[in-house]
DNA sequence: CGCAATACCTCGCCTGTCAAGGTATCTACT
DNA sequence: AGTAGATACCTTGACAGGCGAGGTATTGCG
């Protein structure tokens, strides 16, 4: 994967979060749906993701509940909380913010020289 | 300053490349940069700094003098190399790329249902 | 003289990422 | 029956970056 991965980083919180804002689902299948998502281009690594999840469950943003499929592997779904929804509303808020600001520190005035030391 | 803390981790080195893009500087002075382009929202810690600095001038991203002002507190300015330069670039075009695939991964499409599990 | 502002620096903790390892189930092929 | 691959889960330990807390030195002001 290699790109954008520490860019990333502090965004993994929101966006499992969005992934949950849709409906329940499990871990394998949020990382597939970012696959996909991103053309292939990034996915979440497993050890990434669990802890992810236990961090999440900790701050009481989402919970959980083993699936009753009847065949295949076990799935533990995971569910958005009243509280991580509300969470995730401020992730976005702080990420346009974020975005904002550092665009604006990368794109800087090419005029230096008129300004006081 | 509270916010987006994490959300810029990753960014430091790119923002700090780019105040170097237009001229010479020093780390106070790059704070005080910081500070204004962003409305007095955020700065970059010292601590943080300082530990950038070292970093990318291991890497050769920057090198670094003393100013031979007379009077006031003695500074070290720092300059980015050619490498600096495509350093910036590539961490530019990263940083797009990764706000792209963020962006896909936390505004869903809202249609779920039709995908095979 | 003491204080604030400028200007630099380091140590040590905390947190998030991730490589590496592990487990169990099911399907498909040999 | 064996085994390979996909699905699906999990933990441990190391590493890197951010930053609180502490330090130093200079200048100017009241």
């Amino acid at each position: 994967m290699s790109i954008a991965a520490d860019l990333i980083r502090g965004n993994t919180d929101m966006i499992i979060l969005a992934q949950l804002m849709n409906q329940d689902s499990y871990g394998y299948r949020i990382n597939s749906r970012i696959r996909s998502a991103t053309d292939q281009r990034y996915e979440l690594k497993e050890a990434t993701l669990y802890t992810a999840f236990r961090r999440l469950e900790e701050a009481g943003y989402i919970s959980s509940y083993w699936g009753d499929e009847d065949s295949g592997a076990r799935r533990r779904y995971y569910s958005i909380t009243p509280q991580g929804k509300l969470a995730y509303q401020k992730m976005l808020e702080d990420w346009k913010i974020a975005n904002d600001l550092i665009s604006r520190l990368i794109t800087p005035e090419s005029d230096c020289t008129t300004e006081a030391l």
